[in-house]
RNA sequence: GGGCCGGUGGUCUAGCCUGGUUAAGAUACCGCCUUGACAUGGCGGGGGUCGUUGGUUCGAAUCCGACCCGGCCCA
């Protein structure tokens, strides 16, 4: 008798081979779609974004998830189509650049910076697609595809062609957000708010004629030129005579109105606000409710216009700060606080956004808010409180989506202008176009005839690419009845971190398109915090980097890890000693099949008539885990399945069970008796790597392949463990049986032998009675603790 | 100001929806043990008024109310 595994010990290097293994079979390449709809789970995987090392813990555990997904439903008997892409556009990768080179955007040859942008992406990429290999993503890696290619331009820029048509698309001069570091319009999606410290500085406007003053304060001063109104509450006892008398505005002495606004907060400041083109967005609506007219303030490179006089042509800080100086000169200062004001933010770059009005491209969603919110019920969501995050945004939005970017790393929004008549020229869709670089593929202004045209130098927001992955993975255009097949896809699976941008966006777009709803699911995870359950950020260093962790560890045991760890849309700890024990996990479940493969098989064919007692009580302890495990694996919650697993293996099988019958397995006294340990034994270790597999397929992987000679465990053909109840009595039996074992141990150490004067050995005869509850099991009790009955 | 989530031995979590033995597991700590797969193992031990408080109930970690604390998101 010989084990089939010499190997003491799993071992992470074994990964490496059965990644080759399966990329030469092709394991997990499957792309055809002919079969009808219902055969079919297709996951809408997030394309990661390689902007840098170190990657996320995080986002390594996720990736993890969404496998287990997709191993899932292979269970259940779907082909699954799971896709692959690279994000690879946007503001991220230029920043990157720029630092990697040293060189700036603006100051660099368009044709020249995109060159370096891609050079960066394909570098991290590799690296990329590395670690979700290693991770054991059973992904089409195959056809990966790459958001910045021609062919997902030009999809992209299609869906924009036809949006523009359906008169969905405007072009607008409004005051919008801008970062002045990435020079570009942004979207109230990409801004982040921080507390930060100001000087709230408090100004005397005299009234016109007269030595009267009010007191205003401002954390804009340096806006002072771009006053056009001073607001006070209504019900604000102060201002009640002053309502619709005229103010000088100090240093510029131009002349502005009071008005009455509900607007004005009572207790802020002095209750009496300046309203200047822009502040803030409240700016924005003042401006637009009492039709002011805008004074332009802050050009795109950050620094004040000639409307600022003396002041013009500086940056935001230094006219502020200049402002104030010749403020206190003359004496219109009254104090200045410093407060803690929640400023906006660049998402990316981190610098105060302004508002600023430029012309960009819009596609209409206010309009479209309530239709939103009703689809929206149709998509299910795992976990269901997550749900809300996506109706609060939705409930929120009040301006459309600002779609234009002035950058160069992006898809080109595809429009020629008629120099002439200058009007927007549109081509066909399903090529991809560079208007700043290529001549327009039409001759003639649709308008007025002329022959000579500008092409548009914007580009998209990045999210106008990643928001129809939905439709670039079913082959919409491109293959209408794959697409009529697969579409909507089953499941969305992403961070929560994101349900405002790429779920509401890809909801948004792909109901313009289609009219229907992308995905039947949405599957929501939290974040990875750090062990202290703080939020890893780059800034506070506690980013866990997961390349050296997968390396030491395996992604079996990473995956266990990240299965047990993290209950569904919850935040999860990241620690590498939970790491460590889910690793402990997989060697005893290594040693467990290197035990069971001394035996022989018994499988159904020629299992026994009559099972032992002992053998019906582990079945039924089997078939409830299968059941607990089923149920976790139906919510796609693989805590669940993960804690069953280890616990019925480690705790029941190996503890108990596998003792109990050990001396059955290896003597021949009676046949039947020994066959029927060994069709049991076999039937747990099936069943416990089947429904481990999605969680670790490696290890799984090889244990089957070593002791049951096949790999069906990867194959279609493989069958869902069952929940029989057929045992279902014997559940009862196992606390008492533990109790009993348990005793026994603690009764040996407890006894002295007369030979050694140590402790008894377990293998130690010693005198016991069982208990009536456990008659049933006492052949096997005996043998097991050698026990002389009294 | 609004929304969502959480508070259970030293630490991290499960249990709560569906109330019912002595509140479970992992980890850390302490003690013992070469045993026919496994020392990356096995056995045993200490440690909790389940955030506070009021209510419902024969019975509350679990249901209801109020409050306190923490996290995240939005205004």
């Amino acid at each position: 008798m010989s084990s089939k595994i010499t190997e003491k010990i799993w071992s992470s290097d074994i990964e490496r081979k059965i990644i080759e293994d399966w990329r030469v079979n092709n394991a997990y390449d499957n792309v055809e779609t002919n079969h009808s709809k219902d055969r079919y789970f297709v996951i809408d995987t997030p394309p990661p974004y390689p902007s840098g090392r170190p990657w996320h813990i995080g986002a390594a555990a996720h990736y993890s998830q969404i496998d287990m997904i997709s191993r899932v439903a292979r269970l259940k008997g779907f082909k699954v189509i799971f896709p692959i892409g690279v994000d690879r556009n946007g503001i991220p990768v230029e920043i990157h650049t720029e630092k990697k080179y040293k060189i700036r955007m603006r100051n660099t040859e368009r044709k020249e910076f995109l060159k370096l942008c891609k050079l960066t992406l394909d570098d991290t990429e590799s690296e990329f697609i590395e670690i979700l290999e290693s991770l054991g993503l059973s992904a089409n890696f195959k056809q990966k595809y790459q958001t910045d290619s021609p062919d997902f331009r030009a999809f992209t820029q299609s869906t924009f062609i036809e949006m523009w048509n359906k008169g969905l698309v405007y072009l607008g001069n409004r005051p919008n957000n801008y970062c002045i570091d990435c020079g570009t319009t942004i979207a109230d999606a990409e801004i982040t708010y921080e507390e930060i410290e100001t000087k709230l500085v408090y100004i005397k406007f005299f009234l016109e004629n007269n030595n009267e003053f009010i007191v205003i304060a401002t954390t804009r001063p340096e806006l002072l030129f771009a006053c056009q109104a001073v607001i006070v509450n209504p019900d604000d006892e102060r201002y009640k005579e002053m309502q619709g008398k005229t103010l000088k505005i100090p240093i510029f002495n131009r002349e502005v109105k009071i008005r009455p606004h509900h607007s004005a907060n009572k207790s802020f400041g002095s209750g009496a606000v300046m309203v200047c083109s822009y502040g803030d967005l409240n700016d924005v609506q003042l401006f637009r409710e009492m039709s002011l007219t805008e004074i332009k303030s802050i050009d795109l490179n950050g620094k004040t216009t000639e409307f600022a006089e003396m002041f013009s042509n500086l940056r935001i800080k230094e006219a502020r700060s200049k402002i104030i100086d010749e403020l206190e000169k003359q004496g219109l200062v009254k104090k200045i606080e410093i407060i803690s004001h929640r400023t906006p933010l660049c998402e990316r770059s981190k610098t105060p956004i302004e508002i600023i009005s430029l012309e960009d491209y819009y596609l209409k969603q206010v309009d479209f808010k309530s239709n939103l919110l009703e689809q929206s019920k149709q998509i299910k969501f795992y976990p269901e409180m997550h749900r809300q995050i996506l109706l609060n945004w939705i409930n929120s939005i009040s301006i459309d989506w600002p779609i234009s970017r002035r950058r160069f790393y992006g898809t080109e929004i595809p429009i020629w202008y008629c120099t002439e008549c200058k009007k927007p020229n549109l081509p066909e869709p399903g090529k991809y176009y560079r208007p700043w670089d290529e001549h327009p593929p039409f001759d003639k202004c649709k308008s007025c005839n002329n022959d000579k045209f500008e092409g548009e130098k914007k580009i998209f927001d990045t999210w106008m690419d990643s928001s129809i992955t939905p439709l670039y993975i079913t082959k919409f255009y491109k293959n209408k009845e794959i697409f009529n097949n697969i579409y909507p896809v089953s499941i969305r699976p992403q961070g929560k971190d994101i349900v405002r941008t790429w779920l509401y966006y890809t909801l948004l777009r792909c109901l313009y398109l289609t009219n229907q709803i992308p995905w039947q699911s949405a599957w929501i995870m939290g974040y990875g915090v750090d062990e202290k359950g703080e939020k890893m950020s780059k800034s506070k260093g506690n980013v866990i980097d997961p390349l050296p962790i997968i390396k030491k560890y395996g992604a079996d045991a990473f995956r266990f890890w990240s299965a047990s760890e993290t209950n569904v849309g919850y935040d999860f700890r990241c620690s590498e000693l939970k790491i460590q024990s889910a690793q402990k996990f997989l060697s005893k479940l290594w040693n467990i099949g290197r035990f069971i493969s001394n035996f022989e098989i018994i499988d159904e064919n020629n299992k026994p008539q009559e099972l032992k007692a002992t053998d019906k009580w582990i079945l039924s302890e089997l078939s409830s885990m299968t059941k607990k495990c089923l149920e976790g694996y139906e919510e796609l919650n693989f805590f669940i399945p993960a804690n069953a697993l280890r616990e019925f293996t480690w705790n029941i099988f190996a503890a108990h069970y596998i003792e109990m019958i050990k001396s059955r397995a290896y003597n021949n006294e009676s046949e039947e008796e020994r066959k029927s340990a060994l069709y049991t034994i076999h039937k747990c270790f099936r069943t416990i790597l089947l429904l481990l597999e999605p969680i670790s397929p490696f290890i799984t992987y090889e244990l089957w392949k070593k002791i049951y000679e096949d790999v069906e465990i990867v194959s279609e053909q493989k069958t869902i463990p069952s929940v029989e109840k057929e045992y279902d009595a014997f559940v009862s039996s196992t606390h008492h049986i533990i109790k009993f074992n348990s005793e026994i141990w603690n009764k040996k150490k407890e006894t002295l032998s007369s030979v050694t004067n140590k402790p008894l050995s377990l293998k130690d005869p010693i005198k016991s009675q069982i208990p009536s509850e456990l008659e049933l099991f006492k052949d096997d009790l005996i043998m097991m603790h050698n026990i002389i009955v009294d």
